[in-house]
DNA sequence: GTAGAAGTTAACGTCGGTGTCAGATTCAAG
DNA sequence: CTTGAATCTGACACCGACGTTAACTTCTAC
């Protein structure tokens, strides 16, 4: 498939497709003249990697991490360097705190909101 | 307090903090020199403006939830306008659907570490 | 009063994924 | 062929919290 039917089908922008392909995250085959041609499989990476980006790794990180995921149809095809699995397991950390945070900032939103639809809203506090 | 001690108690930088004044998220007073001049009660409200950036507010946002949000000392403060109300429940849902994709993520790197730690660690698997 | 630490304002730089525009080329259909 | 949609490369812009530097002023302790 061609590049716009890629974006059409991940909702990931075309600009941003070929920057992962600069990146080095995702290869396309090319057509006699030069057009991007990808297969099936790449509509599956395609959304991993927003996944992983969306979680705060670098592209450089997602770019090592890749090859050593399991991919949809197979085994995990490559193995992570010890040096790679020292980074993956900071960025969990990472990620696990950033998960609390967001756990609590969302508690806060909460009682905002609740504290405004007590005052304002159904329960109509008459006084 | 002034803020090279405010920054030590925090672990936040002075030039963060004079942004955040800048912005309108922490109010100090002066002296006579026209050094800024901190009450105590700005160190949790420094903490908290980090949790909310660490959430992914903006600072025009974290400007409008702060004075509805519940002092340390006593009540909300202040009421959050409707309008208000509506943009940080879709904060809120903002969150949750990051930290589904946290979760995720984290999921993700766990496998990979763990397939890793199979072919070359402890259990030694030998053949 | 004086040296050195600490504080002030102002301005510019950073990062990195992505938007966007320009100009040229290719593909698909009539 | 020709025309219009799609794609190509390359370059510049952006966001936004914060780092960093520069040139100056104020505080503090002796």
């Amino acid at each position: 498939m061609r590049i716009g039917e890629l974006a059409r089908r991940t909702g990931v922008s075309e600009r941003s497709l070929r920057y992962y392909e600069q990146q080095g995250l995702l290869a396309a085959g090319r057509t006699g003249g030069g057009h991007r041609d990808y297969p099936e499989r790449a509509v599956d990476r395609v959304i991993r990697i927003q996944e992983l980006f969306a979680a705060g790794l670098h592209s450089k990180t997602v770019a090592r991490l890749l090859p050593c995921m399991r991919d949809s149809d197979g085994g995990p095809s490559a193995i992570a360097s010890p040096r790679l699995v020292a980074d993956l397991t900071a960025e969990r950390d990472r990620i696990d705190r950033m998960m609390a945070e967001l756990a609590n900032s969302r508690d806060v939103l909460d009682q905002v909101i609740t504290t405004a639809a007590e005052a304002t809203g159904p329960p109509t506090p008459r006084q």
